[in-house]
DNA sequence: AATGAATGAGCCTTCATTCAT
DNA sequence: GATGAATGAAGGCTCATTCAT
């Protein structure tokens, strides 16, 4: 057995495997047509492991979820350098950087972006609370920072289409490999570029936003 | 023989609900989740009812796709107005207003906008030929479009950029009932507020544009 | 409908082409794998054609086989000849002849061999009772016969052993295009070589019995 | 994996079990007509048993198929007994015993005949290459035989209908239960009596080709 | 007389899970 | 702590048959 090489010493690595390779492919496939009996095997695991380690099925997505999410939200708060932004304009750069650094965490595998941008789009039961609660968060911040932008006497739908100019541009990123980012070839999606997207995305929103104030 | 498809003479009630019915459930729960069983429960019709009809749930699917979005994709192309415009900015505002009508369309029910939405982000093997040629067309256009803003010496990256702000802000509205967009009180996602929507986002790219321009 | 030539003007046609069809079938890939919806669709006939013109796929498969046997019981009875015959040696002639007529009749196409070859080995509750009753006549003949050849104060034993000697090589060609047969490169197991065949194995089992008479 | 076959820890049992059931069953009923459910079902496993231990259907039969044919084609090779043969006649009668030893070995139960039996009038593509080879080398063998006592300027018709004799009257015997054997009540077909039938089939084909010769 | 849409029982298979070891 | 044999519910699909026309 030792001699295989797969199974190392102490147990918690089995079950660190397992979320691992979980994750990996729950966020390839989806959480339906991913089975336990591949995510064992890939893990070189037993078959009854998932079970054994989380319970079922359903706990393993969750703990997957939970793994998964769980720094990002407290290592990229919404207000990251809120603080040191003294102009408005400022603000909206410091806002896009920390959304962008969320989504393009350089910390983090490829497929917790795409799991992201699936519990994004469809959130599991799981996950609902968790995630809204966080966006709500930023929500209101976001509210504020463009509202300095149009003034206090814009009204609430102006600033609401604003904020979702904002946030549109921002998600584009956010779901990695979907058809049409794939035709920008002259842009870099990875973590590489994510300082030269956060100044585009404050530039070209800035723009919009005298445009918009002005009518 | 009703396995081929080609039915004229019988009443094409069952057909009818199946695939209505179908294309709810695949739009809400994706494919996989979707049991052959449920739809046809729910559709009033025998189990083997699928399976008569369209020969398997693959097919079905596939049918259910071709369906949805045949109209769509030549009732709004993509240059829909361009001949109109004759300004660079009506010729934004044209292309903007064609995208969201293609994607807000008021004939079209909402599970349409979500089953889109779905094969936008992981198109099936069936779609993807379908899906990319559609996009790879309005992406030539945009280009045009984008550049003629900028200017012709304008770097590639920085045109890739403002499309995917552009593309960004429309897809924001694709994307039906996503978690983001119910904290929006103010906007209104459905047909109704489609020209609304189409004005602001053409306004607020103007105003992007035109700043990223002048660096 | 008239112009595809695949429907005739009675309905009686469509009967026959149902019985023929469906005897081919049946004899090819037995009872079980072949469909109605098949038999249908190579007949050229509706799918309900069937249920419609023999009640159902079992009264359908017991016409079939009565229509197949019907003639050869009544047209080569076992006693062929035998009213000719006037030695010992040209009954056993006569026996073997009409016993491979039966089997290999000139008039018959090729599937209704198979058919009988597999109701022989495995018969149908329908026809086992009509299997057994000829079968049973022909047997009380072979045995007298065997009997002739072997003197009266031959065990009842060796008589039936004689009997399988006998019945064992006609049953050999009965069976078309076993494996083994496949090997004999030299002989005609058709029609036309029923003659020859017939000669064979009286010759044969003639040296056979005068062997086991002497012993 | 249960599914690679390659068990060797745990108790057989079940599997064991399934392969006998389904053996017996597939023999009386054929592939077609023997269901899963009902294997499952006599053998006292759940209905995903077969599917656990053996992958599918298809691969059980193969299975079964394997472990029915493996022995014999070993143990009775179709030469048995050829090197201690002096004379034609006893070769003869070797290659007849073996054959029957083969086809009635003691050792194995009643279906394993009837099994065979299925596959020599129909191979499935599984056994079709194993049968042939096999078949293949007892009638090299044979031809010899007959060749030595026909003389060498036997043609090669002749040759092979005394093969098809030979043969025929053996195979008689090879297919357990069919409905002309039972006609005969003084003969054993089972294994006690093979010795006995060897012999007649010999001392019947030494007189036949005697005979043949002649001419 | 004949059709074909519709049916429901039953098929093989896959799945997450449990249980004895 | 971990295994893998075994489970049963549910999946998609095929079949002979029925029913309204």
């Amino acid at each position: 057995m030792a001699r295989t090489g797969k199974k190392a010493t102490g147990s918690d690595k089995t079950r660190t495997r397992l979320l691992e390779t979980a994750g990996r492919m729950f966020a390839a496939d989806g959480f339906r047509s991913t089975t336990v009996r591949d995510i064992c095997g890939r893990a070189g695991a037993n078959i009854a492991a998932v079970n054994y380690h989380f319970g079922g099925k359903d706990t393993l997505y969750r703990e997957v979820l939970a793994h998964t999410f769980q720094h990002v939200i407290s290592k990229y708060p919404f207000d990251l350098g809120q603080e040191d932004a003294k102009t408005p304009a400022e603000r909206l750069r410091a806002f896009v950087r920390a959304f962008l650094l969320r989504v393009l965490d350089p910390d983090r595998p490829e497929w917790h972006r795409r799991l992201m941008a699936r519990e994004l789009s469809q959130p599991s039961a799981a996950m609902r609370d968790v995630i809204e609660k966080a966006i709500r968060k930023g929500f209101r911040l976001l509210r504020e920072i463009v509202t300095e932008h149009l003034g206090r006497r814009a009204d609430a739908e102006s600033v609401e289409l604003c904020i979702a100019s904002i946030v549109g541009q921002c998600l584009f990123y956010a779901r990695g490999g979907h058809m049409v980012s794939r035709m920008l070839r002259h842009v870099e999606f990875t973590v590489a570029g994510v300082d030269k997207l956060a100044s585009h995305i404050a530039e070209f929103s800035l723009g919009g936003l005298a445009r918009r104030r002005k009518r």
